[in-house]
DNA sequence: GATGAATGAGTCTTCATTCAT
DNA sequence: CATGAATGAAGACTCATTCAT
């Protein structure tokens, strides 16, 4: 039942950190291979030993981040918790996650958005989430716990939507605060909305 | 009292516009000057005699961008109405303004997320925007429409961030549907949020 | 009746020229973009300005020479001459061209023969001077000058591939003696052959 | 008056005509170390242990056959025949053996015709050629079987020309007719020319 | 003002060659 | 001897920017 990844060497994951840090800073058209290269202590061909070219690099990095960040949902969300508990924790582990890995959250915002360039695989990223989402918020409408009328496709990009809003924020910020205590306001947010009663 | 805008000549705003266009088609780094110069039908050099270089392009089409964004959301939300009407007005108007410039949508926001190298006066934008929210939010509180119990910084980021989410797909759709008619079902969950009662 | 040849400006020739000097000397593969740029005196990049790319600079290189080398070819052989004078006058051309334009000469006999890489096109240019052969030598045998059981497809490439070989070798010793001289020679070997009678 | 040939391990030989293959695809510029080290089953490395460089593989591989193909040669001409019977026989030799070995035929044709930078010795390949030529032809006009009226310079690079134009078109038709039934013919030509008696 | 030809700095990428294991 | 990971020099090509006309 273990994780059939194939191994891959040390410098390869040093290659990528050093990509995401270096993207992280200047986005990946500034990012030079030589800079990636520098900053993994390497020499610039070696960069070509382990990925086929600049885009390529960027494609690795997101599904090695994404596996890691999906299997960390995948974790907060099962269970039998009542869907706003889930909520909870799949926001919980989003923010969680990000903050631990900051290159990986700027890189995730800012590269990802609006590439056409970037193959579909890496955009189906959010398809995931957005997945996620909805089976938490059908399951709770069938225990009662959340709203029936609501459009679907509306409520998930407004829940994914301001968790992002939140994230960028922080990243603009350059990560000065902490992002994790943001969870809880954000989740009550969502449910009780900002109207006084 | 009059408009202090320096008057700009047309050729200007017509580059801008095709900048606007070959921006939102490639983004800026794979955007080139004689792209922009061809869509607008002047000279390479031409260009220069308006902008400083090519980032200044792109600083001189979200300013302008801006003026008209700012100007409209000002109109939006000024009057008597009440705090959720004035919130329902802003989103309605962020939404049609940006259904109607497809173009300033997609590169404001792709363009403008996360660019460091931009001038931070680009990024004021949403602060102006933000400092609505908050106005109209306060606003709320002392009309006892909207909950007092709101960590401001935090409602702000929900807000927009959840519209932008909403933006962002629809631009990902290529503009298929009608993004206008989120507006009302939006700023719903906003006040009620998602819960069942 | 004139050529209609588009116009090409200048520095597309002196570019071509350069080109073909530094491809002599250096062949295809070890010139530089740069070495022909400096050749012809100007910056590397305005090369791409009329050429798309290193293989496109030899391939119109080829397309110039052999346009000027066949029509020289049709004046040599047009006329009512009998076989045995234009076969002479072929060769005497061919000789002649070559002599005047020794880069053509080294880039044709050096680049052009075994290249799979390059556009058919321009392995036609032998195909073409085949066909000339195949006129002449039929001629020939219509006038009963030349021999009525002979192989045309051996032949024609006999001829050919000797005057090669005598154009190879004159290159080969840098051009230090008279290649159009050896011509008449040249031909009177085919004709005769080299047996005693 | 053994050979004196240092006797080479059986890889060097089996780097050789992996080479060979690789040239005769390739040609000496775009083949590549790896592709000749994984053709030949070694490591890159490896090809260094036997070679100074890429050039050397080329002049290795080039000496390794012309000492096959000129002892071949040798054998074809030496004996009592005349000269004429002689002449067939080295024709007849060299359109076998390049028959035999397309790899070098490719090789020899088009990599070593024009190249300054490999080394001279290689091009003493086709001196021995013509010195052979030579010989043959003045025997014959010793034997009164051949004129005496031959300029010999231009003889010799008639005879090699021709032949090497066969080759040419045999190799360019990828080898896929019989070069070797070319033999008589030619030298049929070779003697008799094509001159109408 | 307008042009667009020319520039050349800047980058990716390849690949012959080396060398620690 | 053999390996093949690592190197880094070299070169094609792009494109923002300039400037003579």
């Amino acid at each position: 039942m273990q994780k059939e990844k194939k191994e891959r060497p040390d410098k390869y994951y040093s290659i990528l950190n050093a990509a995401g840090t270096v993207f992280a800073r200047l986005g990946l058209h500034k990012a030079t291979i030589s800079q990636i290269a520098q900053e993994s202590g390497v020499a610039d061909g070696t960069i070509y030993l382990y990925f086929k070219n600049k885009n390529d690099i960027l494609y690795q990095f997101m599904s090695f981040k994404s596996d890691i960040f999906f299997e960390a949902m995948r974790r907060a969300v099962e269970g039998n918790d009542s869907a706003d508990v889930k909520l909870r924790n799949l926001i919980l582990c989003h923010l969680t996650e990000f903050q631990q890995d900051r290159d990986m959250a700027i890189v995730f915002q800012s590269e990802v958005r609006y590439r056409r360039d970037i193959a579909s695989q890496i955009k189906d990223i959010s398809k995931i989430y957005l997945d996620l989402l909805t089976e938490i918020i059908e399951q709770g409408q069938n225990e009662g716990v959340l709203r029936h009328d609501l459009f679907m496709g509306l409520v998930k990009r407004f829940v994914l939507g301001a968790v992002e809003g939140v994230i960028n924020t922080w990243v603009a910020a350059d990560g000065k605060y902490d992002l994790v205590s943001m969870a809880d306001p954000l989740v009550e947010l969502y449910l009780n909305g900002i109207k006084a009663r």
